[in-house]
DNA sequence: CGGTAATCGAGACGGTACGTCTAGTCTTAAA
DNA sequence: TTTAAGACTAGACGTACCGTCTCGATTACCG
């Protein structure tokens, strides 16, 4: 997740301050104006730095936001709470702070609608911020099924999806503060809804009679 | 949903001709070269008219594009099929196609971020998209509850999110290609979620203790 | 002068009062703001007139501020004064006075530069305005040359340009305010300059007490 | 005379090829379609510029165009021709060539209509191109009053004035084309008016006490 | 130690869109 | 046919960014 291009090992080295400042007055800014309102030559201005070192490290505003604000894979494994509800409260708290901080809560629909023109950045969207969550899903749900929880694991893809939306839509299309339990109370519906999968244990008729 | 300003009486009438090539002109360009790359000039020049007449009907591009590319409350009243997940089954299909024709799937993310900085925008797309889904929603629980599928109606803000959320996150965010079922897989697990599931299933687990 | 177009004699004949308007509200704009800063739209408003009673009367913003701000063929005949200077004197203030109402004032280097690229205008403000004065200028000279004072007339565009060239030049160009006495002492030039032509006019009368 | 700001010596220095190209366009442009209809994307565009690269230079139109078409102080001091006459001459020459050149017949009334307004750009108007040309007509006078000529110097201003105005007038107030010895004819008047004519007219009274 | 090479702050470069403004024309209903 | 009101096309205005490039001055490593 740090910078990026090709550092070589000749000639005058970067100067880590440069990659500070730049990082702190992204963010603030973020905080500030918003992600619309960003422009690079003001990042740039408030680090007291030049344009050309910010392009130098990033090759667009969406990069140097990206790589700004965005929390990288520094989260500490699942912590095993012994449930798969409990898993998934942790994860869905987790996921819900990443997306409440003053940062991420001005950058992420600005970032994402930037992501939607540059595939490229998009990738390493997904491979840092959305591949990591999945993989700490896969391990929930691997638990659950040793657990006994689960009959067959689903597709960790939509298990993260029925986290990770409905906190969003919550966020930034139904536009709601988020409540204190939020995280539980959906870690506690996608529990029930995974719950025991297929046809209720072998017997049990068509899926017609969902009645009740 | 219509255009905005107050339409005086005295004076020359707006002409019909350049809402509809605005609009036209709005959802081919959207469709063709997305929301970033969208520019109020060029929407003007391919529906023939001048900027003057864009800006006149929309304080900017974000509300062109809102007007132009979100449908209005012109979906029918949600059908009844006589269950709650068939319900919810046809509303997500309802959302997810409304999520994916070729001019959401470049409006939204854009749109997204611009409502971010546009509190006025933000209430519109509030008023017109997110309120008329979530009536549909209360519908669709109130019927659950009096067929018995329910015991006490959850809040339809949150179920809303639990259809909207995932569809949105499996798009948008996790950039997967839509399934033809998705929707009702998730509508599936939202049922399943909301209620008791068939029979209760024999014996698996801690899942009694629900939270609140 | 009156404003322009042909009159109809069929249909609603135009107001009186909506000429008058126009003449008014263009002659407190020209004074307020300008020419540059004066537009059209603001004319009618301030006249409480539609912008098409404007054009129906004017073909242009420059004929609209030409015909208001312009003073008509309105002068007396030049009063004779007894002597070529005399005469010079009152016809240069005359042309100092039309200068340098507040109204002239801000009308005439705009009103320039749309002649320069509207000859229709151009024409019209020749016969409405040079032509008229230089008329003038004939008589005068006439009058000197009877008088004697005067061997052959010169060419009577060369002596007016020579009374309001200066006086222009010295409030448009050198920008210095006028003096009281500025349109005399310039008379007294040019009658100096025109003065007994080759050698002194043989035996003419009192051109002797040219002191103040 | 030179473009405009501060030219700082930090950051990458302005280019002179793009003075030069800007310079070329607007006096092309100017020649080709005149000052109104002048624009400074036109400019840009002609000279293969960016916007910016204009305004970085010129606040405004009207400094552009007078930047590039009015002639600096690059004019040689002025000719002794011996007699006041003659200097009287040439310097009118000097002035009726540089109003009647295509870029100068086409911009000057643009500009002086934006003069009007634009109290910064009249204030370098006096002093590029009034105040030089004022400066030869005070070493005019010295000399004429060391030969003689004259007994006392009158307001240089004024001589200016004489000079300039009726040239100015017959090109641009009654739009004559220039003749040939409009400039001579001109100075010929002048230096009459300015002083005894030829041999101190035999007996024509007290001329002597001329006012101020 | 002197050269090479990439860095630094600063800011100009070509482009492009923004949202505002005005000109002059056209269209309505009412008079 | 006029009126007031205001929509229409067309296009310039001056501002703001983007991402690139260029300047002179550092600052490391390499030979």
């Amino acid at each position: 997740l740090s910078a990026s291009a090709a550092t070589s090992l000749r000639g005058r080295p970067r100067e880590r301050r440069v990659d500070d400042a730049l990082r702190q007055a992204t963010r603030e800014l973020l905080a500030e104006v918003g992600y619309a309102a960003l422009s690079v030559e003001g990042v740039a201005a408030r680090a007291g730095v030049g344009k050309a070192a910010v392009y130098r490290r990033f090759r667009s505003k969406a990069e140097l936001v990206f790589a700004s604000a965005v929390h990288g894979p520094d989260l500490p494994p699942p912590r095993d709470t012994g449930t798969l509800r409990g898993d998934l409260a942790v994860l869905a708290e987790g996921i819900l702070g990443s997306l409440t901080t003053p940062v991420s809560a001005e950058a992420v629909p600005g970032l994402l609608a930037d992501l939607a023109k540059q595939p490229e950045i998009a990738r390493r969207f997904q491979a840092t911020f959305i591949q990591h969550e999945q993989v700490r899903v896969e391990t929930i749900l691997e638990r659950a099924r040793s657990r006994g929880e689960l009959r067959e694991s689903p597709d960790p893809a939509l298990v993260h999806a029925l986290l990770l939306g409905p906190l969003f839509a919550w966020l930034f299309l139904l536009r709601r503060p988020p409540a204190r339990d939020l995280g539980e109370r959906l870690a506690d519906l996608a529990a029930r809804a995974l719950g025991p999968v297929g046809p209720p244990p072998p017997r049990t008729g068509p899926r017609t009679a969902k009645k009740r």
